[in-house]
DNA sequence: TATTGTTATACTCTATAACTATA
DNA sequence: TATAGTTATAGAGTATAACAATA
């Protein structure tokens, strides 16, 4: 065992952050889940919804953003479309691409479940005070701010 | 659209706090997903051992901790079990029952999980000094504490 | 009767490999 | 040759329904 550094990093136990976080995550996790489930939806489709909603995106973008082979957003753009959640146009800039966009139906959706994650996260936090709301946000948006 | 009321609850944007929560919630959940895959493991298999680390549980235990149906857990299992994870017991309480414990290559196979999942949820915090990691800590323990 | 665990079945999600069409 | 997307295939994960054994 090394000895301990006379370093700024030193004051807390790293591992209690560490199961905060992961104990946090999972929560939050399962609000999503059970958001999506109350509308009939799985995890992989609200994250599919959710990047479309401000974008069109080809079908390899896609991948990129949610971190799949290219291979699964066909099944994945396939199972939506067949839900009546998203719809398919060929490219108009590349005679290969496919560019895929929320239906109307969809974007309602995406607002109820917008409310519904909200209300669950929301709930996660009610322990704190607004104080400790505005300073946890802070503190998250500096974790995530490296996150794309 | 209902007037603001003069509450403690309007200081901040709640959905920033949600975002931020989401989007945290996201980049842990990736860290957890890569450290399993290292070791060739899904993150369904990742909880299981993680459950199993501190006690041994029943399927009907395992199922009720993880919010999966019964008939899922015997996969999980059989699968852990097929890879030397996990074995199985009859409950010497309850003559239907059957108890699952770790096995001594799970166990040394959970050390190198967790240090690899606490490098890289503090490699998240990075950009946090040791002040604000030990707020965000009492933060996240605070939103955590009514999660069982 | 109720509970524990399993089986059969079906679907979603995901990856790898091979293929077609376009660039 | 390289890239975009699809297909075929395989496996994990999950749920529902039906079942056997035990309580």
């Amino acid at each position: 065992m090394t000895p301990a550094e006379p370093d700024q990093d030193a004051t807390t136990d790293p591992g209690r952050l560490v199961d905060a976080l992961v104990q946090t995550s999972f929560a939050v996790q399962q609000v999503l889940a059970d958001a999506a489930a109350e509308h009939d939806l799985s995890l992989a489709q609200l994250r599919l919804l959710g990047i479309l909603r401000d974008r069109t995106a080809a079908m390899s973008e896609l991948a990129r953003h949610l971190g799949l082979d290219r291979s699964s957003i066909t099944g994945l753009v396939s199972r939506a479309e067949r839900r009546g959640l998203v719809r398919r146009t060929p490219s108009p800039d590349d005679g290969r691409g496919v560019l895929v966009e929320l239906t109307a139906e969809a974007r309602s959706l995406g607002v109820a479940l917008e409310r519904d994650v909200g209300r669950g996260v929301v709930a996660l936090a009610a322990g704190l005070g607004a104080t400790e709301r505005d300073r946890l946000t802070a503190l998250l948006e500096l974790v995530v701010e490296r996150t794309y």
